[in-house]
DNA sequence: GTCGCTGCAAAGTATTTGCATAGCC
DNA sequence: GGCTATGCAAATACTTTGCAGCGAC
């Protein structure tokens, strides 16, 4: 299941001259089975269970590696950690003020037309989200502020 | 000129019971004459500059306070520190990846189609910006990767 | 055997907290 | 005069860097 990510990045390490190694493959199993949104923190945490000694800059390296490749991305929430996503397509977000929860949304939007505005500006864009900010279900219930 | 945002600042702060302190009008001010992006750290130099003796604390803690009025927003950058745009209105950005150059952008979207598909969701959407990723002419031209 | 990757430690950057004092209302 | 905001200092959180040794190719 997860095994044709390993391949995928196996395949794309070789192809730039880079290696194979357990840590970076340890990294891209746990991305592959998660399906939200993970901190730095969350995968030494998850990846020092099952491969433990990997240390905190191996995972920066690997989560930025990974990312270069196209395998995850940055989600741009504003303020505090850095959260990636493991889901690389193109989609947005909604992020809730009140818990911090970070949700996927597909977005109804023209991206053709959101490229060529920033084109016209002579920026090369090469990926468009939205952030939506607000409430979460839970917490506008819960009558945050 | 900039008057108008402080008298506004004073008017708010005291109808919910704040105070009017030097620190906050200095910083106001100086949010009110720039139209970029600002960093924590340079709002501290610039009120410095004016008004010696302002602490790092008391610029977050106004900036904060700022935010919660709706005089500036965050820009959501994805990493590095926690930018402010001093434009409040509802407007987009594009995000250069070779110099980090924030841009403002209006990109042509449909925000209420945008507040709908989040409420379809049990999402409260109180505001939603598109974030473009790219290079900028400057490091387009400079060949940048 | 070579060269890139890793682990360790440490530093660097960004932001928040606690508490006594000052000053706005 | 009461109560909030400030300043200082320190702590915390997050991320990056330098370097020696290991291991993938």
């Amino acid at each position: 299941m997860s095994g044709i990510v390993e391949t995928a990045l196996a395949d794309a390490l070789r192809s730039r001259g880079g290696r194979v190694t357990p840590q970076r493959l340890a990294i891209a199993r746990i991305i592959g089975e998660r399906d939200a949104h993970v901190t730095a923190e969350e995968i030494f945490g998850a990846v020092t269970e099952r491969l433990p000694g990997v240390s905190m800059p191996t995972v920066y390296a690997t989560l930025e590696l990974l990312e270069e490749l196209g395998h995850i991305a940055r989600v741009p929430t504003g303020s505090g950690p850095v959260l990636f996503d493991t889901r690389a397509d193109q989609h947005d977000h909604m992020i809730c003020r009140g818990c911090g929860d970070v949700i996927d949304l597909d977005a109804p939007i023209n991206r053709r037309r959101l490229f060529a505005a920033a084109s016209s500006h002579g920026f090369s864009a090469e990926c468009a989200q939205v952030v939506v900010q607000g409430l979460c279900a839970t917490c506008a219930a819960t009558n945050q502020r």
